[in-house]
DNA sequence: TGTACATCAGTGAACGCGCGTTCACTGATGTAC
DNA sequence: TGTACATCAGTGAACGCGCGTTCACTGATGTAC
């Protein structure tokens, strides 16, 4: 599905018409599905070509025909993962009531925990710790920015309904000068309408649901915390609320 | 300095009598060092007991007179660097004037923020992905929460000077009831004093806190967020705050 | 103080493994006349 | 519709690399008498 081509790519990419070109679009498919399946149970640090060929019944560098390097499909899988996840979290959201702004923050931030629970690895390759050597080229950015986006909706939906609560006096207090050039400029991206204050509460709570799905997944959390729904619900919730948030 | 030893000690820890003795607590040593550099360089899955060998030119089969296996050597490296991390935690804290808990609490968020930014890999090592196929052994736990501990001091210490502010009535709500006990028991354990809503609050913003770094250190505020110092405090002030920390 | 034995450090070769990538080549599929 | 040539998929061998770990062995250090 994702553009993976060695060779470059005519105009016409609708319907492969000759037989060849069908089944190089399948076995690219398979190639980038069978991958997927390696890196969710070895992780990305044991995504290997070899193996990958090896399942699928053919020689290793025949997989160059279809991959230009390892690098390349760690990329596919970046992006496919960013994708997954991107659409999970709208999907969630989108299953709220509009007017609901609250429950549509909890609904998106259940989506990310449930999602990287399905997908530990694949959640680990894009939040977790860089993969050693891979520098991340220009495509992956558009993707990574898919879940990002769809709870900033949130914020920007409940401050163009007027249904924010008021913030309380401590987040009122100016923006040091940096900080507000910062905010300003991802108001203009992702927050139109919003003010920099809450555009900058509205990061921070984005960042801390990423940081307890981590917490958990990664297991810091062994041992002390048991219920790990129950937390997280209510937390979530209280972060929303700290944006500002409030249910219909 | 740590115990690493693949023969069993006897009694006699303190000082090694022997010439022999003392060139095994050395290179013990020097190996740990060495292996440090490399993981700070390398990365955890980078790290190879060949390649330590050959920086202290030694035999690669030598290293096995002073560590069991690599897994040993990745569990040294592990308690170092959250020995480190914790001390460095408690050393900031300890600076700041004691009654003003909301400056300690941005003391401790700066000293994580730092040490990571100075050792990212042995970060990662703790506190991001964990390494495939390796099981952290039971002597891993209480180092773990040494950084933990200095964090959950600060909000102790604020109880029991009357120094909390009174919690907003959305953090009033009567907690899940199996949410309700895990917060009892790390009350038990780390938060003697302390209520449970505010325990699970500290919890989350402790939690914030190392998202924030994450986030950071992995590169997702990429060409989002530039001024990150300034972004930082103004953030982890909030959080303190969140928690109902408060300046002298 | 000196000898006999036990302990330990360190060596070098080897086992067995897996990896990414390249290259010359065969044989099937597609295309232009 | 049929032939001649170009394109492409796939093979198998090879290069060069690195790894963790084991093992039989030498030679130095320590210990008990």
């Amino acid at each position: 599905l994702t553009a993976l081509s060695p060779a470059a790519d005519d105009g016409a990419v609708d319907a492969p018409r000759t037989a060849r070109a069908r089944a190089r679009v399948e076995l690219t498919a398979r190639i980038l599905e069978v991958a997927g399946r390696h890196l969710a149970t070895e992780g990305a640090a044991g995504l290997s070509l070899r193996a990958v060929a090896r399942e699928l019944g053919m020689s290793s560098s025949a997989v160059y025909r279809y991959v230009a390097s390892r690098d390349e499909l760690l990329t596919a899988l970046i992006i496919q993962a960013y994708d997954d996840l991107g659409e999970a979290v709208e999907a969630a959201e989108a299953g709220a009531d509009r007017a609901d702004h609250l429950g549509r923050w909890l609904a998106a931030s259940r989506a990310v925990r449930a999602w990287a629970g399905r997908h530990p690895q694949r959640y680990a390759l894009v939040y977790g710790t860089p993969v050693p050597g891979y520098e991340a080229p220009a495509d992956t950015i558009a993707p990574a920015t898919r879940a990002t986006a769809a709870f900033a909706s949130i914020t920007v939906d409940a401050v163009a309904a007027g249904a924010l609560a008021p913030p309380p006096e401590a987040h009122t207090d100016a923006l040091p000068p940096t900080l507000e050039a910062d905010a300003a400029a991802l108001a203009d991206q992702l927050f139109p309408g919003v003010p920099t204050a809450v555009v900058v509460q509205a990061v921070v709570a984005w960042t801390a649901v990423f940081g307890l799905v981590s917490f958990e997944l990664f297991g810091q959390y062994r041992n002390t915390l048991h219920d790990g729904d129950a937390f997280f619900d209510h937390t979530a919730t209280a972060l929303g609320r700290s944006v500002g948030l409030r249910p219909a």
